[in-house]
Order: C-alpha cells, then sequence, then structure tokens
DNA sequence: GAAATACTTCGATTAACATCGAAGTATGAA
DNA sequence: TTCATACTTCGATGTTAATCGAAGTATTTC
C-alpha cells in the first residue's frame, strides 16, 4: 500500500544492537576492520560480516579493501547526520534508561560528529565565524566569505585543495544538545585535523569525545574567542 | 557491553513498517484514532493497539482520550524533526527503491513538516525574515526581534497568547532536500496554519504535501517575496 | 610451499515479535 | 437495558532474522 517509507527499512537496519553499536563506532569518523567492529559490538566476526554486509548493500557504508583488511566508514556526512539526531533524540530523551555515564559532559563540550567538531566548542567555533561574517549563513547554503577565506588561511589551512573536492566545502550541522548549529562539510573536518595535529585536542578511544587539554583549549578560545568583540 | 546506544532501540521503533507508516501518517501534524492509524498501517485494530501502546511507552507518541476514541499524535517536535531527517535520508538517497512518485516534486515545494511548513516555499519564508532581520537567527536560538515581532502581528497573528505557551516560540529546523533551515516552533505552526485559514492553501489527504493555490501562492509570495529587496 | 591472518559464505538453531482471533472493558446511542 | 462502537488484553501461530559453528577464499608471512 503507498509508495512505502522506507524509512521503515532505515529504522530496522539502524534498529539492530549489534548495527547500532557499529555505526556508534563509526561516528568517530575512523574508518575500521570488520575484526574491530565485531568486537566493538560484541558478536563474532561471522555475525559483524553478515551485518556489514547489509549495511553496505544500503550504502549507509562504504568498504574499502587494503591487504588482509577490510576498512569500513560511513557511506558520507548524511548518514552521520542522521545518526547524530537520531543519538541526540535518544539522549536527550531519558527515554529507554540512557543511563548518562559520567562521561557525559565532556560529551556535551566537544565531540566528534561523525568527522566534524560538535559539541559545545563546535557551536562557539561557529558562532563566531558567523559574528565575523566569514561565513555567509542567511539563509542560503553556509558558504565562505573572502574575509572568511583569508582567516582560514591565516591559521594555516589549505583552501584550494578542498575546492577542488566534489565535497561541499561548508555545510552547517544542527547540534542536538542545543538547538544550534555548527560547521560540517570539508572545512569542518579540516578544522578538526588541524587541532588534533596541533595537538590542541585528542580523540578518546572507543568514544566520540574530544578531549581538549587546558592549553589547547585556550588556544581555541583565543582564536574563537567568546563573547565575540563587536566586528570593526 | 559499553553504555548501549538506545539508538538502536529507536531505530527499531521506527523501522517496523506498520509503525513507520503510523508515524508517517502522523507527520502531517493531525492527531490521529487508532483506526484510523491501523487502516493507515494496513493491519488491525489488535495489531495496531500493540504497536501504538510500544510507540506510547517509548514516548514518541501521546495519546488522548476522547469520548470512546483515542487520539495519538507525535509527542512533540524533536521526533518530529528525526522522522523528517530520516525520511529525508531516505528519499534522497535512492536508497531502497523509494521510486519517487509523480507527486514528489509538489513535496519538494511545500510539505508539512510535522506542524510547521517545510520545503522550497518554507525554505523562502525563513530567509525573508532572516533577511528583513525579524529573525535573530545568528548562533544563538532562533528568536524573533521587536521588528519582527510588530510584522508578525502585522500579518494578523496573536504573539501573546503564544508567549505565554512553554514550547518554544521560533525554532529552526533543517531542510532535507536543500541543506537550509525552515522556521518550526509554536510560530512556525500558527504561521502555517494561517496560511490554512486563509485558503491559500490545503493539506492533500494522506499526505505531507501542502497545494498551495495559484491565488494563495501569489499572495505568499508577496507577504514573503524573493529575491529579497535589501532592508532598510 | 605451508601456515597464519582476515574475512566471507553456508547451514542449522533459536529467539523475538508481528499478527490476528477471541474475549474483555469503556463509552455512547437507541 | 440493550446494542453498537472503539479500543485493549490475552493467547496461539508463524515468520523473520540474529547468531554462531564449520568450511571456504584471499592475502600476507615464514
Amino acid at each position: 500500500m503507498k509508495e512505502g517509507p522506507n524509512i521503515a527499512m532505515l529504522g530496522a537496519l539502524i534498529g539492530d544492537p549489534a548495527r547500532a553499536n557499529m555505526l556508534s563506532a563509526l561516528m568517530s569518523g575512523k574508518a575500521l576492520t570488520a575484526s574491530e567492529l565485531a568486537s566493538e559490538a560484541g558478536v563474532t566476526l561471522q555475525t559483524a560480516s553478515s551485518h556489514l554486509s547489509k549495511l553496505e548493500a544500503a550504502e549507509l557504508l562504504i568498504r574499502r579493501k587494503q591487504g588482509r583488511h577490510r576498512y569500513f566508514s560511513l557511506a558520507g556526512d548524511e548518514i552521520g547526520h542522521v545518526l547524530e539526531v537520531m543519538m541526540g533524540f535518544a539522549a536527550k530523551h531519558g527515554h529507554m534508561r540512557t543511563r548518562t555515564g559520567p562521561k557525559d559532559p565532556a560529551l556535551r563540550k566537544a565531540r566528534v560528529c561523525y568527522n566534524h567538531l560538535a559539541g559545545e566548542l563546535g557551536v562557539t567555533m561557529f558562532d563566531y565565524l558567523s559574528s565575523q561574517n566569514y561565513l555567509s549563513s542567511v539563509g542560503e547554503e553556509v558558504g565562505l566569505t573572502p574575509a572568511g577565506e583569508s582567516f582560514i588561511s591565516s591559521i594555516g589551512i589549505n583552501l584550494i585543495q578542498m575546492q577542488n573536492s566534489r565535497r561541499p566545502l561548508c555545510k552547517s550541522c544542527l547540534d542536538w544538545s542545543a538547538r544550534r548549529s555548527h560547521l560540517a562539510g570539508s572545512l569542518g573536518t579540516a578544522l578538526l585535523s588541524h587541532f588534533l595535529e596541533k595537538q590542541w585536542a585528542k580523540r578518546l578511544d572507543n568514544s566520540r569525545i574530544i578531549e581538549f587539554s587546558k592549553h589547547g583549549e585556550q588556544q581555541f578560545r583565543n582564536l574563537f574567542p567568546t563573547p565575540p568583540p563587536s566586528p570593526n
């Protein structure tokens, strides 16, 4: 009946605990092997393989072959976004005993949303860039203004090679903790990589938390001050 | 293992075809009875009842008793948002043969997103309001500026009673067709009701499509012109 | 070439749950 | 009171699919 809401299939795919664990693990942005995902999900390799095939068939995941390993990663930002929204809902909503762990405040502060920075610090950065008119986020798809381009370049990020990529440079991504935007797209990814390279922050293992060092956070807040000074 | 991603339960809840159909039907924003939802999903009343209990227990739905009827509706904007994002993904993604019907362009143009206006026209409205500085959408949660308040009042919408409600007045909601924002919250709801009351548009049955009449669309575009004139 | 690693495919088992008939409750109508 | 409508609860059935052991393929190491 009706031209079926395939939302059901999508839900069913995400709805299995093993698959949900795998997808969550991949939200870190890293590519993981089948074995790693199996242990992450707490199932045997055979079972994992079966799940991964389904996820790949549905184009939620992509599989890269490298030597005798298969590396899996999310098929794109869109699924990352779907998962982020669902996680946000499930978490916010006491829902089904989400038993918010001790690490939760850290998660709200800074986390990886697929492959870019989300959480309070992500929002802070986005706000600052907007307030300085580095982003043309008014209605239209988010873009970098000329002033924004030189700002980004001054940080030491190479824009030129990114602009040649097929991936959109900037995208906004709605945060669940507060209903505010943070920066996704290839620029968002590049900025996160930049912070990690500069050792301002590091990824906690098996978690989406980004832990800023004391020094790193200071540098970060220095670069993206809040409250922002009036632009001039 | 791990403090379980309850995203799995959420996915499983949405992942059953019958439940997905019911939830989709409720995206129209209307409250529906158990019988209506049963026929919508193509199952018997008993089966529907079982599903509805589960959805209520998970707090995705609320149940209102009225005479011998039970009216069900989505428990809030958040689930609406989750569903919208998932539908967007499933649809955009050729995914599992979503066989985009002939009505699809209409859906992209104007549809109801739980209870407010989404699609191209929704984005147009949001853009116009932003460009006129009626919305203070910079970073912070979206709010109405004083100029915005008088604009809304001039349309003939009573703001005062809305401001007393516990529901947020304005919220932005990310659109899936284009990655752009449209207006949710109680103001978003009120605006949609306003258009329907004025007969500028009507809801198509069993669909999320909002069909604007020729006259109605003209009025709408008159009120929210695009491209927007420079604000002065 | 042999053995180990990394993974996939096959097949059988099992558990979960969607489904509906039948019977029960509550509300409204005659 | 009686009947009808709207729905819920219970119980039985059947289907689906998650799981893992066993065996197979591919790749690297020795």
